[in-house]
DNA sequence: TTTATTTTCTAATCCATGTTACGAACATAA
DNA sequence: TTATGTTCGTAACATGGATTAGAAAATAAA
C-alpha cells in the first residue's frame, strides 16, 4: 500500500508491518470533489489510493494554478500534521479512494522508527523537487515544449504503476486543467496539442495517449526523468530513459 | 544559529544544545560561486550562515530558472542527504559563510531527538510552500502583479532577519536575476520596475528599495504571507500583515 | 431516445511580453 | 586616471500566446 516509501529508504519487515497495520479508515470521493481546501486544519494525515487527484491554487483575480498531480500511493495532506493550515487546494481528477490515518499513528510510527521518518521526509523532497522542475517549465520553457513535458512527466510517474514510460496511457484531464497546470489558456493547449499530433509526436484517441516516437518525444519535451528521483540513493545511475 | 527551527516546533533546551553543539566547519565563498552543483553527490549537510544565495536550473535551451532565494539560516542541501545527486545549482548572490556538517552528525541526531527530525520535515515543508507559491506567481499572475509579489515575499522573509515587513532592504540582486526568477526578459523587468517607481509603490535608491505604501503594495502584489508559514502551529493567527 | 452540459476545436483579432540594439551609468581593476 | 566589464535604461519592432466568440463533438442526464 504505502510501501512505496521503499524507493528512498530500506524498510525493515517490521517498518512494513508497522506502515500496513497503521490504524486507518477508507473514504470514497466522486469525481471533482474537494479532498482539502485552502485554510483546512486537520488532525489525520491522507494518502491517495485509488485514482488522481491535483493541488491547486486561486490568485487574486480568480486564475487557477494547478501545483501537481497526485497519483496512487501519494500522501495527500502530510503538511497540515507539520505547519499549520492548509497553503492550497486538493480536488479530485477521477472517482478517488482515500486512506485517513490519524495523526498521532503516523507520528508516533515516524519518531520510533527512523526509517519512516527518513521516507517522510525523502518523500517531501522529492514532491518538492518536481515543484522545481514545473517552475523551470512554467518560467522558461515554450508552449509546445511545457505541453510535451508534462505527458513526459505523466508517463514517466505512471511507471510505478506498471505502465511503462512511452506506453500508452489516459490522461485524466481536460485541457482547461491541462492549461491551469502549465500556465497558458485552453485555447492555446488546443494548438499545440494539434500541433504534436499533427507532427507524428502524440497519437490521441479519446483520452488515450500514445507516443510513437517516445524518444523524439522525450528530447522535444527537453525532458530528462533525474528530478523524478526514482532511484534509491546508492543504486548505480543506469540510464533506464 | 540554527534555532529558527524553533518556529514550528518547540524544542528544550537539550534539542537546542544539540542543534549547537553540531560539529562544523565553516566556509567562505565569494560573490557569484558555486556552492552546489546539479549531479552533485554530498556526504554533508550546508547551512547559510550569512549573505545570500539561490538555486537554480539551465533548461536545455540555455535558459535559466530561479527557484528560490536563500537568506540566512536556510539550510542549502539537506535534499542530497535523503536524495540522490543534486538537481539543481546552488550558487552565491553575495559573499557568503557557510556552515558544513557532516550528514552522520545530523542524521544521528535527527533519530536521536524527534524534535529535531519534525523541524526537518518541517523546514522542507515550508520550503515546497514556497515553491507552490512561486509556481502561481510565474503561472498565473501579470508581471507587474509578478514583480511587485517578489519584492513583497523578500521583505516578508527578511522579517526573520529583523528587518520588518514593509520597511527599507537592500535587494541582493540584478535586473537579469529578478527575471530569471519570475520568467520574464531583463528589459521587461527592468519596464516594469520603472512601472512600479513611476506609480509611487516602489523607491529606489542603488540597491536599496523603499515602499512608501506597503499596504496598497501588497494588494497590488496580491500578496498574503500565509504560504511562508511563519507562525508557529497551535499560535492563534493574529493577523500581523 | 431527446435534451442539457461539458469539452474540444477553430478562426480572427489584440496585446503583453520578447527581441534586438545601443548608449549611459556604475563598478572594479590596472 | 584610464581601461574594461557589468548593470541599467530605453526605443523600435516582432511574436507567442491571450481574448473573444462560436460551432462541432462528446458525455451525461432525463
Amino acid at each position: 500500500m504505502v510501501n512505496k516509501f521503499a524507493i528512498h529508504v530500506s524498510l525493515s519487515d517490521l517498518d512494513r508491518a508497522a506502515v500496513q497495520g497503521l490504524p486507518h479508515s477508507v473514504r470514497y470521493f466522486e469525481s471533482g470533489s474537494y479532498i482539502a481546501r485552502d485554510g483546512d486544519l486537520t488532525d489525520h494525515c491522507t494518502v491517495l489510493l485509488s485514482g488522481f487527484a491535483f493541488r491547486h491554487k486561486i490568485t487574486g483575480q480568480g486564475l487557477r494554478q494547478i501545483l501537481s498531480i497526485l497519483i496512487p500511493g501519494d500522501i495527500i495532506n502530510l503538511q497540515q500534521l507539520y505547519l499549520d493550515a492548509a497553503d492550497h487546494n486538493v480536488q479530485t481528477l477521477t472517482p478517488c479512494k482515500i486512506a485517513t490515518i490519524p495523526q498521532v499513528a503516523l507520528r508516533t510510527m515516524a519518531s520510533d522508527r527512523t526509517a519512516i521518518a527518513d521516507a517522510l521526509i525523502a518523500s517531501t523532497m522529492v514532491d518538492a523537487s518536481i515543484y522545481r522542475e514545473w517552475m523551470v517549465n512554467i518560467g522558461r520553457r515554450d508552449a509546445r515544449t511545457r505541453l510535451a513535458h508534462l505527458l513526459c512527466e505523466f508517463a514517466a510517474r505512471l511507471d510505478v504503476q506498471g505502465i511503462a514510460p512511452g506506453q500508452p496511457y489516459e490522461l485524466p484531464m481536460t485541457q482547461e486543467q491541462l492549461g491551469d497546470a502549465i500556465g497558458l489558456t485552453t485555447v492555446h493547449v488546443n494548438r499545440t496539442l494539434r500541433g504534436l499530433i499533427k507532427d507524428g509526436l502524440v497519437f490521441q484517441n479519446k483520452r488515450g495517449i500514445t507516443f510513437p516516437e517516445w524518444e523524439i518525444f522525450m528530447v522535444e519535451a527537453d525532458f530528462n526523468s533525474r528530478y523524478l528521483h526514482l532511484r534509491e540513493r546508492g543504486t548505480p545511475p543506469g540510464y533506464s530513459f
